[in-house]
DNA sequence: GTTAGTGCAAACCTTTTGCAGCTCT
DNA sequence: AGAGCTGCAAAAGGTTTGCACTAAC
């Protein structure tokens, strides 16, 4: 979907397109980052300081019901805040580093055959598929294990156990 | 991971086997559905009332952030709840049906090829994947057929938008 | 005897809802 | 004009936290 597609989506549903709603759009268009609720609101509100978060959760819920945005969670790597990306994209996994929090994409026809085996096999009529990977990014690898060694992971005694951090 | 597999990994760990986490695990072990918080808590407290909430919760991290349960979204299909799954069996994706919310669960090599695709072209070390597709099954694909098509939706004309349900 | 784990109450965070008033078409 | 949309306040839903007490090791 190019960029303003989406509006034109909504006008067709006969939706109305207002100040708020434009305001959201650009914003969640021109992003390429994944934004949370809260950060789209925040950046909304440079724009517009009147607009509600409530409107950005109705805007969002409407966009998402159309299928004009994915909701993801991210492997839930900061709190349950939902984030939300345009379906302009080929589909993609995301892939969550869960020591540093980077989030790097992947394409690849894993993803159509999967999406296609599904639908063969088990008869669904597939409308969206989510796949998240957790892990640790090449760079935290490294310093993961180091940190596992300070700690003394090799020989974990009684109460010596290592608690979150 | 057979069953009875948890308690001894929790034991490596240097964590108690509390009369709690006894209950809890069995239920999780022996449930074949996917249970969420608030379903667990309730089995629980069939078997001792006083078992509190909190604890299932606390439990739950527990498990999770030892990598011994999976937690699953299941597409948020009926709220915000999370689902939960101990890891005994092979990778598999979680297929929901939007309409009737029956879940599927998918085995197959696409799901494999993706994690060693991931760790090859992106560098990762990827510690858990999690895959949701959403859907109709084949049943509520043609019981929505029906249901769009009395509700015109081939000249869905202004203001006679369908409402979400 | 230690220290991890539990229960209770209360807080927390994200998201949803009811309603009166505003605004896009 | 009028239905759709917004803002405000308040509630809801799911989960986490502080603290004193209990129980596993």
């Amino acid at each position: 979907m190019r960029p303003g597609g989406i509006e034109a989506s909504l006008r067709e549903q006969g939706l109305r397109m207002t100040r708020q709603r434009k305001i959201l759009l650009e914003l969640l268009e021109q992003s390429g980052a994944h934004l949370d609720a809260d950060h789209l609101y925040r950046l909304a509100r440079e724009r517009d300081p009147r607009l509600n978060r409530v409107t950005v959760y109705r805007t969002l819920k409407l966009l998402k019901d159309s299928g004009l945005v994915d909701e993801l969670d991210l492997m839930h790597h900061k709190g349950e805040a939902h984030y939300y990306e345009t379906r302009m994209k080929q589909e993609h996994a995301h892939v969550v580093c869960l020591r540093c929090g980077r989030v790097e994409e992947f394409y690849g026809d894993p993803l159509r055959r999967m999406r296609r085996q599904i639908e063969n096999h088990l008869g669904f009529q597939v409308v969206v598929v989510r796949t998240e990977a957790g892990g640790y990014c090449s760079h935290c690898r490294a310093v993961r294990a180091r940190e596992l060694d300070q700690a003394g992971y090799a020989a974990p005694a009684r109460g010596s156990r290592r608690r979150k951090q």
